[in-house]
DNA sequence: GTCAATTTTACAAGCATTTTACAAACAGGT
DNA sequence: ACCTGTTTGTAAAATGCTTGTAAAATTGAC
């Protein structure tokens, strides 16, 4: 799915046509309210970014978007006009992973998005969980909270993946030494709450996330 | 991308006009500053690099590039006026890979750098790896850390090219063991915390940059 | 055969995990 | 409100596993 934040209609229509073709699903956004409603939903393999939007301009999107875990990773094309803007643009460095130069033809602006699919995609995508300002890195084995990295054991790692990748489900001691720790994990025991205790401590504030559901067991968010 | 170094405004803009039409994104420059500023985020496929230039000139700009293993193999075109500034430079023999001569048509100019990227990029690509003091020629097959050479066997050479493609991804020693080892290596072994000792050794200071994650494998960076 | 590279082995040190124990929090009944 | 039995939080001790590394064994190139 690529998302296609463009304010003039006729060009924005011609994008999502094109698109469309080429054989990607595509979406387009006239300004930036309605985009970031559905970035709450859903994650685009790519954003093509206008910088010239009424309200919210592509550059303080373009820098929202590299702030959050979340979206960092998200590939971004900009679109400008040649000129100052242009260079401004340019000068300013906002890691986009390409440009494209008004008025460009739909066979270049394919072709480039092809490229940067291409050069992103390989292994270097990175699998980010996000929950509140917890933000796990799947490929470093990193979590940071707040953008602080916080030093995880195997195990604490594996409980908080597993929670995170099932927000607001209720999970027993068992299903929990089951799913982190073997299959059949022999010594049923208190342990799964010990590594609990030790997971809401280094995750500080946030470690309130993880509630105790009283005589059932543990559950994320 | 492709670095344009010219301090004429009126030329550099054509120059920066013409590359997009072709197809290529360009950055231009009027002096060295924030050419270097921008070269430490970023390298560039080709540059283009004037001999006059106020302040430092390109000529000690490309000895610069040269010296240093990380840009060494970037293709540099220089343009020169004609007459005796250019005879000099050509006498010199400074290692540029082409020569343009003052003044010259765009057309010429494109022509030039698909040829030298045709010339380039075909054989040898992303020759020079380098982090932090760590630089891989990979065409010499030659490590210097600092600057100092260092003598790596095969198997140390293929796990640090390794990491220094990935920088700061986990491997687990089972992914190591099918890169740097065969596909389907049998003994599963402790091999690789060996061969990952020893680099670390050789590395000295910067073996750091080597960082065990326990329970998982090793991450660079 | 020699030498260097690589792999295997072995073991100690350090850290992660598990167990244990006890205090605190809670729910339900009176 | 108070008591009681159960559940949970957590500090600290005990256990067990992972890793670093030295050294021996093996492989392979010349």
């Amino acid at each position: 799915m690529i998302f296609c934040l463009e304010d003039d209609n006729s060009i924005r229509d011609l994008m999502i046509y094109t698109l469309t073709i080429a054989g990607f699903e595509a979406r387009g956004y006239a300004d930036s309210r309605p985009f970031w409603e559905d970035m709450k939903k859903e994650s685009p393999e790519l954003i093509l970014l206008d910088i010239m939007l009424p309200g919210e301009d592509g550059i303080s999107v373009l820098k929202k978007l590299r702030a959050a875990p979340a979206t960092a990773s998200i590939p971004v094309i900009m679109a400008t006009a040649r000129g100052s803007e242009y260079d401004k643009v340019i000068g300013l460095d906002l890691g986009a992973d390409d440009y494209l130069c008004k008025p460009f033809g739909m066979m270049e602006m394919v072709s480039r998005i092809k490229a940067v699919l291409r050069r992103t995609s390989a292994s270097e995508r990175r699998i980010v969980l996000c929950y509140g300002p917890i933000s796990m890195d799947q490929a470093r084995h990193v979590v940071t909270v707040s953008g602080r990295e916080i030093a995880l054991t195997l195990k604490e790692y594996d409980l908080l993946k597993l929670f995170m990748e099932h927000v607001g489900f209720v999970f027993t001691r068992d299903q929990l030494l089951s799913s982190v720790w073997d299959q059949n994990y022999s010594g049923e025991t208190r342990t799964v709450d010990v590594h609990i205790g030790t997971l809401r401590t280094k995750l500080g504030e946030s470690g309130e996330a993880i509630r105790t559901v009283r005589g059932v067991g543990y559950r994320f968010g």
